[in-house]
DNA sequence: CACTCATTCGGACTAGAGTCCGGTTATGCC
DNA sequence: GGCATAACCGGACTCTAGTCCGAATGAGTG
């Protein structure tokens, strides 16, 4: 969505540019929310054609302005060290992941709220989230979990920027406890069912 | 936001059963994605202004909506016959909510989702919802859960419309499946940490 | 350099959610 | 029944996301 075509014109290539800038400098000074569309490619110098061509939506233009960060913590889950990376258990690896994440969000909560606020269901769509919700679902069936699926769907669910953000800034929660009391409730997701 | 006020003009009453009815009637017939809330104040014959002063905005429409439905809910769970109301095992109870919250869920996606669907945040803050989570803290706690609060929150995530309705219209899964995985996965929840 | 044409530009336009306020009407009190 | 007042009504208005299409321009080609 927002990744150039494999060949793109060099005005094209100028515009993305500008419209990023423009948008992540906006969002510095003011604060997502005060910040409209036509702010953006006002200040950008460009045609609002150019911006939804480009971006898609609104969406569109925070996952491509999260894009760096989000490849950044995709690459060391499938290529870095222990524990987030390869080589250490599933629950292991599974509690790291969701402590990296919970720490993500908590720094970009309103862009990432930005990126999962579209229509009912995109969230789930995008081709980040598949990645995540893989990532978990395969951790927990190499942990023995039953409902991988369904459970690596909660989880996510439950770290959403608008979850998160709650926990922090209305009910007061620190990152750090959270990411604790997050990675617990992993853990015991992963762990297989106590028979009785 | 729905609720009359302790006293209402009678006026005031038939114009909110009015829109009510319209809208009920409207999204019946069209779907709800199909209509507008023009199309409601035009159908119930009264102004725009009636229907944001009584209801606020779209979601709090689709909350007094499913009013009737919610509160039948609340009241078997508070005084109706175990395993949902009080007398059975906390794990039983909570595992007895999910599978029953999950219908609920699943017969009327569409509204739930317009009821979810705000400002960021909104969700957490409806009185309903603070219900449903005090009612899942309540159980997990009694249940020895570590984490309670966080648990509830995050199962409760993975139970909004957007997730069911993804879970069943996305990847074909039944009502059936799905509120004996999301069962499984609560009573995981509820259970004392495993040490080791 | 001239030409072609696919690609991109950008601003006017649409649609729908939510706000505002002058006019109207119900209700309680004399 | 007549009156004062608070509550309510409703449609014109605003604000912003997203669409559309004629004009402009970059990039190969001879």
């Amino acid at each position: 969505m927002g990744e150039p075509p494999a060949t793109e014109r060099a005005d094209a290539a100028r515009n993305r540019r500008r419209v990023l800038d423009a948008a992540k400098q906006l969002f510095g000074e003011r604060g997502i929310a005060a910040v409209t569309l036509d702010d953006v490619v006002a200040a950008a110098g460009v045609g609002k054609g150019t911006l939804f061509r480009r971006f898609g939506d609104k969406a569109g233009l925070a996952v491509a302005l999260l894009d760096e960060q989000e490849r950044a913590l995709q690459d060391r889950i499938l290529n870095g060290p222990p524990p987030l990376g390869p080589g250490a258990e599933p629950v292991e690896r599974l509690t790291a992941f969701v402590r990296t994440y919970v720490g993500y969000v908590a720094r970009n909560t309103e862009l990432v709220a930005m990126s999962q606020t579209s229509s009912p269901g995109a969230r789930l769509r995008t081709g980040s989230h598949q990645f995540w919700r893989q990532h978990c679902e395969f951790l927990l069936a190499s942990a023995g979990a039953a409902d991988p699926g369904v459970r690596a769907d909660i989880l996510l669910a439950g770290l959403t920027a608008e979850q998160i953000g709650y926990w922090l800034h209305d009910q007061g929660r620190t990152p750090r406890h959270l990411a604790n009391a997050v990675a617990r409730t992993a853990q015991q997701l992963a762990s297989s069912p106590t028979p009785r």
